[in-house]
Formats: C-alpha cells, sequence, structure tokens
DNA sequence: TATTGTTATACTCTATAACTATA
DNA sequence: TATAGTTATAGAGTATAACAATA
C-alpha cells in the first residue's frame, strides 16, 4: 500500500482508526468497576474532582446536562456520602459542591481497575508496539482535542 | 507500590492511552449523523448489515440487550424501511431479518459522515503523525481483540 | 414440555415546565 | 424582574414477567 499524503488514502485510514478506537472504547466502558453508581454518576463525580468546586449549575453545563437531570445525579451521590456541598461565599442561591474524601477514594479505585484491565492486556505486546502506543497517545490527543 | 520500573511505566501508558481513547471516542460518538435514529437502532443496524441475515434472537444476542427490547429497535427499524423479515426455512417460529436497499444506503452515509469528521481531522496533522496512526491502528485493534 | 418471539408493565435516566429563594 | 436550584411530570430506552405460537 503506498499512502503518502494522498486523500484517498487518509478517508480509508480514518474509517479504519474509527472503528478501531471504537471497538477498544467499548472494552474499556465494559470494565468499569462494579459499583452501584451509573456511567452518568461517576463522570459527574469525575469531573467535580478534575475541576475543583463547582455550583451544581455549573456541573449541569460541564456534562452537558440540564439543571434538573444534576440534581437528581447529586441526590444519589450525596447520599451515597461522595459529594458534599457547602455555603457560597457571596450568594446565597449557590452552592458549592465537593467530593469527599470517600469520594476520592472510590474514583482512585475505579481508574485503577480501569488501568489495570489495559496494563494487563499491554503486557501481551513486543516492545515495539509499546512504543508505538507511546507515539499515538499524543497524536490521538490531538485529534480528539481538535476541531 | 512495589512494581518494577518498566510496569510503572506501561501502567502510566495505560492510563493516558485509556483517557485518550475514551475522549476520542465520544468526540467520534457526537459526530453520528442527524438523523431520527437512536444510538442502539444504527448499532443494532449495523451488525445486521455485518453479520447476515439473523433471527431477532441473534441479533439481541449480538447486541447484550433482552429479546423484548429487540422486538422494540425491530419495529422502529421496519416502521422506518429499514429491515425486512422473512419466513424461516424449517422453523415456524422464528423469523430471518435483512438489511434493506434503503437500510444499506443509510449506514453508507453514516460511516461517511463520520469518517469524513476524522479525515479532515487527519489533514491538519503532519505526515509523521499519520505514519505513526497507521500503526497505531494496527495495535490498538489487538488491544480491542484481546483477553 | 421447551423454545422463539411478542405484549404488558415497571424502572432508570433525562428532559421541559412550574415553583421557591435569593439578587 | 432575573437567576440558581429544586420539585413535578413526561418521554425515551431497557428490563423482567406473562403470554401465544411452534417444535
Amino acid at each position: 500500500m503506498t499512502y503518502a499524503n494522498d486523500m484517498l488514502a487518509d478517508t480509508a485510514l480514518a474509517s479504519d482508526l474509527r472503528v478501531t478506537v471504537m471497538r477498544l472504547a467499548r472494552r474499556l466502558r465494559n470494565q468499569r468497576a462494579d459499583t452501584s453508581l451509573s456511567l452518568g454518576q461517576i463522570a459527574a463525580l469525575g469531573t467535580l474532582d478534575r475541576h475543583g468546586p463547582l455550583t451544581p449549575g455549573e456541573l449541569a453545563a460541564h456534562e452537558r446536562v440540564q439543571p434538573p437531570s444534576m440534581t437528581r445525579i447529586l441526590a444519589t451521590l450525596e447520599a451515597a456520602g461522595l459529594v458534599t456541598r457547602r455555603a457560597h461565599d457571596t450568594d446565597g442561591r449557590q452552592v458549592w459542591l465537593e467530593v469527599s474524601a470517600t469520594g476520592k477514594a472510590m474514583l482512585r479505585d475505579d481508574r485503577r481497575r480501569r488501568d489495570a484491565w489495559l496494563a494487563q492486556r499491554m503486557r501481551d505486546l513486543p516492545a515495539e508496539d509499546l512504543e508505538v502506543l507511546r507515539q499515538a497517545a499524543a497524536v490521538l490527543d490531538k485529534l480528539a482535542a481538535s476541531g
């Protein structure tokens, strides 16, 4: 196959890559820790952990859900002791949400299990494949961030 | 942590790669053609297209949903003229499902749009990055298929 | 009696609309 | 009046349980 910077070839590669990425993502998704939390709940918890204290409205915007949906998600997370709320400094209508120590531990555990699954499979790869993955991680990141 | 150094490095790479793959998959997923079909409906149609004539039960097993859920999905796909059914040869209880010409055209269009989005972004990458992606596609495929 | 597929019904998740409290 | 968050209610989507037709 002589690819060069041929547009047709790029489209074929894009097609292959898309199918491959989606397939691997499906495997990784199914590998989630067997907690009682839903995917949306885990996602909200993760976002709150990464982006520091947020108000319910900000968190809803981040997760691309409507405020009432976030209210429900938060009710579950608070009942499980994973998220705490504290008063806003200046605005009595708003609230600040934070991930509790329990919540942080849960996220760490969730990530650890997912990483372990992938790392286990990577151990079966030859060294040159690992080198390819190292370089690919950066390039895939560019793609995900672009546009 | 009593990991060997290379094992630690692999775990870190696994973590990076997992986050990256999931992020790109999310972008690709959101890039779907703006049809009235849901993700589950598109997935069922695609599976039926790839794996030839299937019975509702077989298709449900493939998609990891329960038979009643598949019944509902099929009702929508048939109403839209994307799937047809025909009598089983020997077993009167079973039915064979097939993707109609309209359904095949819809799938082609859906794939074309997704490929176009990714290919467009790949055009902004330097040649050496494309070479990395070419090699990575094969390696990622191994990972997705393993275990 | 077992199996394939459908219908009946319930649960989860998310949405829009209406409400309460602060600004 | 406008905004942040919650409560009320409705619409997808999938599940289990019960049922009809066939093996």
